[in-house]
DNA sequence: ATTGAACATGTAATTAATTACATGTTTTAA
DNA sequence: TTAAAACATGTAATTAATTACATGTTCAAT
């Protein structure tokens, strides 16, 4: 069996080469049997806050998924001769969602953050850039945080959701928190 | 001119396309004249921390910002008759540089963090996955942010290399932060 | 003397992902 | 009724990045 290599420096590992969208889309399938448009709509819905992918990767997946026999299609006419093409999880492509959850995760990803790196770039604490720079974040991070905060509030108003989707709950509450903390970060280098 | 388009989810904008590694290289050579070498081998050091670039991908842009003019080169001999090139930023790629650095970096980086993927296809609870995967991340992000701290005492041990590298001062800091509030955030629902 | 690690520079093949191109249907609101 | 938004499915072109292929030199340790 063929193992992705992945090169490997000090911990953090590269991310790129390791086709993660065909999991997503198991574990979307899995949910519920959906169309490549729906699959496509989650990204700009929820798993959108940590993943993305268009429709023009979805389609050719959704084929390379269903010929790897992972996944099936059902045609099913919508009006008067709307195609769709409803697929389904199959007991192959679950036990390779189950599979991939249950397998380790040992690597560290880099966060590619654009403003981390510029700042790398600037040499000394008095260039007149950073204080812009760190209320230009500091609105945009606690604009997130908002944003995140009113999902949680949408989504998560009782005990019951919590526990239906429980791993949803932790990755927001990580998430809320995560920015909480990049912005209470840029408010201690913030002159007042 | 063209500019280049993004798609946009939310605030969230996907980050692969936009050629940062032109940057990092100018902004490096801005610090001194170096060789494609020298470049590959920053990035298994500091900057590798939060950036990586092999050198097969270094090697081609270094040709390409050399026909744009940004940077030229310098051929030496070490030794006999190794051949290297020294890379020297132009005024033109001094400019661009600067220009990028100054210009708004209005974009949430979504952190593509395999296991917060992961933990999202997960529904109760009681699933017994969890704990394995919140034993091994923590395992995972303390042995991280003990490196970094190790890092920031070996580099930053005296004001003047944080008042002559402040930028990095900067970015060291926040992971710093980020991994033990990472690490805090797992202990939270780590069992006992 | 020799050998292995580090120095040094490239190209080729492949994959993932983005952006653009392309076409048609159904629903909803003005 | 008509026009725009949403539904629905694809392909093509391009870019970034990874992995593998390819070659040769210099230095340090045995």
């Amino acid at each position: 069996m063929k193992v992705a290599k992945r090169t490997r420096i000090r911990g953090i590992s590269t991310i790129g080469q390791r086709n993660r969208l065909q999991y997503i889309i198991l574990g979307l399938l899995n949910q519920r049997p959906q169309t490549g448009y729906d699959l496509a709509k989650a990204f700009e819905n929820e798993i959108g806050e940590f993943w993305q992918a268009q429709h023009s990767q979805i389609y050719p997946m959704l084929k390379r998924l269903e010929a790897a026999g992972e996944i099936t299609h059902e045609n099913t006419v919508a009006g008067e001769k709307l195609a769709k093409k409803q697929y389904t999880l199959t007991p192959a492509g679950r036990e390779k969602l189950v599979a991939w959850v249950s397998e380790p995760s040992p690597e560290l990803t880099p966060n590619k953050d654009e403003f981390i790196l510029k700042l790398y770039f600037i040499k000394t604490a008095d260039d007149p850039r950073i204080q812009p720079m760190l209320r230009e974040q500091y609105q945009l991070h606690q604009a997130q945080l908002h944003h995140l905060q009113q999902r949680y509030e949408t989504v998560f108003n009782n005990q019951a959701t919590i526990d239906q989707a429980y791993g949803h709950y932790l990755i927001l509450d990580h998430a809320i928190e995560r920015e909480a903390h990049y912005v209470e970060w840029l408010a201690q280098y913030l002159e007042k």
